[in-house]
RNA sequence: GGGCGUUUAGCUCAGUUGGUAGAGCGUCUCCCUUACAAGGAGAGGGUCGAGAGUUCGAGUCUCCCAACGCCCACCA
């Protein structure tokens, strides 16, 4: 690397290459690794694992970018700094794509039976695991890989095993039947919150139920007829007189001839339907309740795959029939016995499958619950006492709103893949033990459920680290955590889970801050989505537009509102444009740097230009570090941008140029331009990592240091302060802007050159004498000569005001005398009306009492500034009017 | 039903203690000036969704309304 030479740098950046290369260097280097025993203050992050079923998506590089940013940053700023990697094994979603790919192949996971079917999941995971972790190190991610781990590693099912066991202990786990979210595809419990609800348009059936032994009838308002044989009884309200007599009688099930009772329950409302509902324990949450108010005996109609049971309650014709062609074919049995009496469209909202869309069956179901409330109730003060901070903090609403109104959580799942239930039943007396391990596996089997997957990343930040063991160097030196970055969308599932968890095994918040971050989506605002067709794959961007353009981009997308992130291809230009940028002016800053010495710049050596860099940069330092500890990333980037950019390439690097020309000055800029050069990549390292080490180890040093990575992340330095000359070389860029401004509103061609004559008094015109060569050349003027500032204008010229200053321009026989006395009515223009309403504000009373002193002063100085130029300008139209 | 977010230049979006608005892209003009045309220089462009209020002063605070988006709850 430091062989390369430095005149045969290609002119465009080469981000592949550059980032092949480094990435290999700072491995090789072991950069990354964190060391338990070091004395430095502890940083630590772990990631939120990825889902093995697929591979990276924006989201990911986004969440990883950010994780990376506040590694390295913290790294550079005196941390020990820990990111610790690793994948979630995604029971449910990881299980739905071996299935799929099983299907593909004509097989199902019966056909393999559990055992081999996990050796396929195993492999499966294995293989998307090392992609995974492959495309974040292209990602540049600084993680440390030698701690590595999986939610279904070795130590993290014991912990889970630990927790559950803990838990069951204490009360807090059970096991019950009660009506669950089931998926029939997935032939699982799934819990409240995987569980979305659609509108769907759907029908209301009013069924007649005969009274038993007597005309007349009760009807019923049903949107699911298909369960009127797990009946057990009609429901109305106590208050619905229209009902009141009829209470207590018996019905008769339509196509079924089951007798059941109508019953009272506050539960139905007078209002809706008919007022009289048909009570369906099995198969309704809400029905459930009533039954077991009432002590009626749940009836199972529908089976775990969606479909009417083969049992004495369902007529014969329609035993293994599915839910949807059970329900057509009895709405034609009732119409055609003419129970059914009216049918009404119907708006209403159907529970689906987070993971596959198939309309949940509400199931009565024997299952695994976690009693959250107790839970809760530290999670809620940890975040309320202020030991956990969101940032955005409108979060904690929603995080609050939620602890407060918990429900317990199902965690046992009908799946294969994952930890499977620590629960061991006697094979002769089924008696039940709850232990870590198999009591004796001759005569107890194990639960054959596993848990919720997201059972075991509640865990992550302390199983990661070693628990059950808190005496674990890792634990000791990097638990808790000191962030968890995420996106909004697992709050609940993940946020909240590892809070309670946190909190209850290890009596501390696992992370103090929860930085949420925007969803990433395409251009017209969509999520993006496989199915959709609307993703863009990070790895493909990295190819087109290189690391650091990606990362650097959807960093100066990241607002501290935290609003979604809308990309598009062409959105990453501008990082891969800004990185050129930062390649171009190293490359010029490097080439320039033949025959430094080994020494600091000499502070009395220091030109206006210099000071006034080093005052920027020493700013930029202040507010990038500001901005990184209050998480407003995506300022940072801005920040630098317009630092690099603007003030180092556009000014600074241009005036080097002259500086660099002059054998006095020479040597002394090389110093800055090194030390400005070498703080500048510092400062964008966290951000853009490939590049800024490339360019910083060729950079020629005169002190010892290994990666930039492991330097020292600028500080504000009290000592590199020059307000002076930073307001002497605002004088210099405004002067050569107004004359650039001449130059083209008069089209007057770049190679034509043009004399001034500045006409300054004091401290004014000693600046101007020494920035005269900067102004020569950036505005390209020839010549430069004094005069009295209160001299007449001469004919046929054009002129600038500057502070309190003027230049004129002579430019006999070039100048259309009409366009310029344009130009210059259209700036005082300007600074009329800025005048009128500050005067109009100086004018009131009010104002002058109630505004702070610094403002009223500000204001008044511009008063006099504004007056000062509009005069001089005023002297300028009419001598040029007289003239012409 | 409850809550949250968004509405600012043609487009995409910044704008933290209230002091008359910024960026990138796009547009117009000029320029291959030996770091960079993925570039340089100059310019144009906004009654900050509507309305009301507080204030000397509101993009920024309060209230109300509208449109779009999201979350939670849930109606047989």
């Amino acid at each position: 690397m430091n062989n390369t030479n430095i005149n045969e740098l290609p002119t465009v950046y080469d981000a592949k290459e550059t980032e092949e290369e480094i990435y290999k260097f700072w491995e090789d280097g072991e950069f990354f690794k964190a060391d338990a025993h070091s004395e430095k203050p502890p940083y630590s992050i772990v990631i939120p694992p990825p889902n093995v079923t697929g591979v990276l998506h924006m989201g990911h590089a986004l969440d990883g970018t950010l994780q990376d940013i506040l590694t390295r940053y913290h790294r550079m700023s005196g941390y020990e700094a820990l990111w610790l990697p690793g994948t979630d094994h995604a029971g449910i979603a990881t299980q739905a794509v071996v299935e799929k790919k099983l299907r593909g192949e004509g097989l199902t996971r019966h056909d393999l039976g559990r055992e081999k079917f996990l050796e396929e999941t195993w492999k499966w995971a294995n293989e998307h695991k090392s992609e995974i972790l492959h495309q974040f190190k292209r990602l540049g991610a600084s993680f440390d890989l030698s701690r590595e781990r999986f939610t279904f590693d070795k130590g993290c099912s014991d912990a889970v095993k630990e927790v559950f066991v803990r838990l069951y202990e204490k009360g807090l786990i059970y096991k019950g039947a009660y009506i669950v979210n089931w998926c029939p595809r997935c032939q699982s419990a799934i819990s409240d919150i995987e569980t979305n609800y659609e509108t769907e348009q759907g029908h209301l059936w009013e069924i007649s139920y005969p009274l038993k032994g007597e005309p007349g009838a009760i009807i019923v308002a049903t949107t699911r007829p298909e369960t009127i044989f797990g009946d057990v009884a009609i429901a109305v309200n106590p208050t619905d007189h229209k009902y009141k007599e009829l209470v207590g009688k018996t019905v008769v099930i339509p196509l079924s001839g089951r007798e059941i009772p109508i019953i009272e329950d506050e539960y139905v409302d007078k209002n809706f339907g008919t007022g009289a509902v048909k009570i369906t324990p099995a198969h309704d949450p809400n029905d459930y309740e009533v039954g077991k108010r009432h002590g009626l005996e749940p009836i199972w109609v529908i089976d775990e795959e969606g479909k009417m049971k083969a049992c004495g309650a369902v007529p014969p014709e329609l035993h293994n029939l599915d839910r949807y062609e059970a329900r057509e074919k009895i709405i034609g049995m009732l119409s055609y016995q003419n129970f059914l009496l009216r049918v009404r469209d119907h708006e209403h909202n159907v529970g689906k499958c987070q993971r596959c869309n198939t309309t949940i069956e509400p199931l009565l179901s024997e299952q695994w619950f976690v009693k959250m409330e107790p839970l809760a109730k530290e999670a809620i003060a940890a975040v309320k006492d202020g030991r956990i901070k969101f940032i955005p903090q409108r979060w904690e609403k929603d995080y609050l709103g939620w602890m407060e109104n918990i429900r317990d959580w199902c965690i046992s799942r009908q799946l294969w893949w994952g930890h499977q239930i620590p629960a061991y039943y006697h094979k002769e007396t089924g008696e039940m033990v709850v232990a870590k391990e198999n009591p004796d596996p001759n005569m107890y089997v194990q639960d054959s459920d596993v848990l919720d997957t997201w059972f075991s990343s509640g865990l992550w930040p302390f199983s990661t680290m070693g628990f059950p063991n808190s005496e674990t160097d890792d634990f000791k030196k990097f638990y808790p955590t000191s962030v968890l970055v995420t996106g909004f969308d697992i709050i609940f599932f993940w946020v909240a889970r590892m809070i309670t968890m946190g909190l209850e095994f290890t009596k501390k918040a696992p992370f103090s801050t929860v930085y949420i971050h925007g969803l990433i989506r395409d251009e017209k605002g969509q999520k993006m989505s496989k199915s959709k067709g609307n993703t863009i794959n990070p790895v493909e961007i990295i190819d087109k537009y290189g690391c650091d353009a990606l990362r650097f981009t959807l960093t100066s997308l990241c607002t501290y509102g935290g609003q979604d992130i809308k990309i598009s291809d062409e959105r990453f230009e501008y990082g891969r444009n800004f990185a050129n940028k930062i390649w171009n002016a190293s490359r010029f800053v490097l080439m320039n740097l033949e025959g430094v010495d080994n020494n600091d710049f000499d502070r009395n050596a220091l030109t206006i230009p210099d000071k006034w860099i080093l005052d920027k940069l020493n700013k930029t330092a202040e507010i990038v570090n500001d901005n990184i500890k209050n998480y407003r990333i995506g300022e940072v980037a801005h920040v630098l941008y317009d630092y690099f950019w603007n003030d180092l390439c556009d000014w600074y690097l241009e005036t080097a140029k002259i500086q660099l020309n002059d054998e006095n000055q020479k040597l002394n800029t090389q110093r800055v331009l090194r030390y400005v050069l070498d703080m500048s990549l510092r400062m964008l390292h966290p951000i853009m990592p490939h590049l800024t080490e490339r360019i910083w180890q060729l950079i020629p040093r005169n002190y010892e240091a290994k990666a930039i990575m492991v330097c020292d992340y600028p500080v504000f330095n009290k000592d590199l302060e020059f307000p002076a000359e930073a307001e002497e070389m605002n004088l210099t860029i405004e002067t050569i802007r107004s004359l650039r401004n001449v130059r083209q509103s008069l089209n007057i061609s770049t190679s034509l050159k043009i004399n001034a004559e500045i006409r300054a008094e004091g401290h004014e015109l000693d600046v101007f004498k020494i920035i005269e060569p900067y102004i020569k050349r950036l505005a390209k003027v020839e010549n430069i000569t004094y005069g009295e500032l209160n001299a007449t204008v001469p004919p046929q010229s054009a002129s600038a005001v500057v502070a309190s200053s003027k230049i004129i321009i002579p430019l006999a026989g070039l100048i259309d005398i009409e366009e310029e006395i344009k130009r210059q009515e259209k700036k005082l223009n300007k600074l009329v009306t800025e005048k009128n309403s500050l005067e109009g504000r100086m004018n009131n009373a009010k104002f002058v009492e109630n505004a702070p002193k610094e403002l009223i002063e500000q204001t008044k100085a511009r008063i006099d500034e504004i007056n000062l130029q509009s005069g001089a300008i005023n002297e300028l139209i009419n001598s040029l009017s007289v003239k012409a």
